[in-house]
DNA sequence: CGTGAACGATGACAAAAGTCTATGTTTTAC
DNA sequence: GTAAAACATAGACTTTTGTCATCGTTCACG
């Protein structure tokens, strides 16, 4: 399993990493059942996540301590609360699992030392960041002027895997409508 | 006006950076009017602006051709359009001076060798695009969940000044919310 | 200055989204 | 395997938000 994120990194900096080993080496592999907390809001993020296997829901509870999911990531990408993580104060944000999953989680100290020993692996942070940002952009874009019926349309086009492999309470939180809401609108469809 | 970058960065990075002077002198000093297009979408965003004077809008057009505003950055802060600005590809956003605006302009190639002739300067980048994300994220969770009426409550306890500062009509695109219905909703609080 | 355009507020109405209840189905956990 | 819990859908109704037209006011610019 240590291989899919092997080949995430060979894919992205080469295969000439001679530390490569040593540094896959500092990553703690974690099997995690359906529905189990990774983070609490409040706590410090401690760790960066590797999804090998699975999928995993960022969210937060509005007024009413309904859950608004801010985002939801799946296997072959990194997930963690980056500014508690890079600053160490309390995260904002929860995370759990919403299927089985397989991470891989390296933490703050370990992840220094990766970047200071090669400095190729800075470029995973960077990437790491700049990913998760122009995910966010995207999302704001698209959100903020869009009725509900067309942010439907919307992860239909951008990510319609997650349709079908969700439940229709967690997509419904993830597009901000109500569950009620998006059961009829996708009738209409 | 250079000095309100100086004291940005020196607040940031500390006084002990010899090559402080050189740096600065590879900004271009941009004096722009309000209403000024600063980036087009399309165009490769060539800059990172540092804003010493002024207020910028970020905004995408919706189906409509209504523009939807993304983001709205005042003095003493850097704006850009990151992704397209460190990948080269065409900018998904454009930018606007709202006000009379006194910029300082760092291009790629100088922002390049700023980083690489002094590694502390990395960290600036860093913190532009930590900035940036957080900022981002904040936004995503504050307003997937709130009605219109909270999302004007948001604006007003963490970012009252854009209130006074600004037209009805921007704050209302900001907000993602009709300028009829925020006009309707503030004369209700 | 003066004037034309943009702005802000408001009322009437339409459309969209939220809430609540009920019911049948699927999943989970023991 | 079965009981309890969670889930998905649907109808009736309420609330919120959007749209359009109108009318003073303000502001930018020649």
């Amino acid at each position: 399993m240590i291989d899919v994120l092997r080949n995430h990194i060979t894919n992205r900096l080469g295969n000439d990493l001679d530390n490569l080993d040593k540094v896959l080496a500092t990553f703690k592999h974690i099997k995690a059942k359906r529905n189990e907390q990774i983070l609490r809001q409040g706590d410090p993020c401690k760790y960066v996540y590797f999804i090998a296997k699975g999928c995993l829901q960022v969210y937060v509870y509005d007024k009413d301590f309904n859950e608004t999911t801010r985002d939801i990531v799946i296997e072959d990408n990194w997930c963690s609360e980056l500014l508690s993580f890079s600053s160490g104060n309390p995260a904002t944000e929860n995370i759990r699992t919403v299927e089985p999953c397989e991470l891989f989680a390296i933490d703050r100290p370990s992840f220094q030392t990766m970047m200071e020993t090669s400095p190729q692996f800075d470029k995973v942070y960077k990437q790491i960041l700049e990913a998760s940002y122009a995910n966010s952009v995207y999302r704001i874009n698209a959100f903020v002027s869009l009725t509900a019926l067309d942010r439907i349309k919307w992860l239909m086009e951008y990510r319609p895997m997650l349709l079908t492999r969700l439940s229709s309470k967690l997509i419904a939180s993830y597009l901000g409508i109500n569950k009620d809401v998006f059961s009829r609108l996708k009738a209409k469809l």
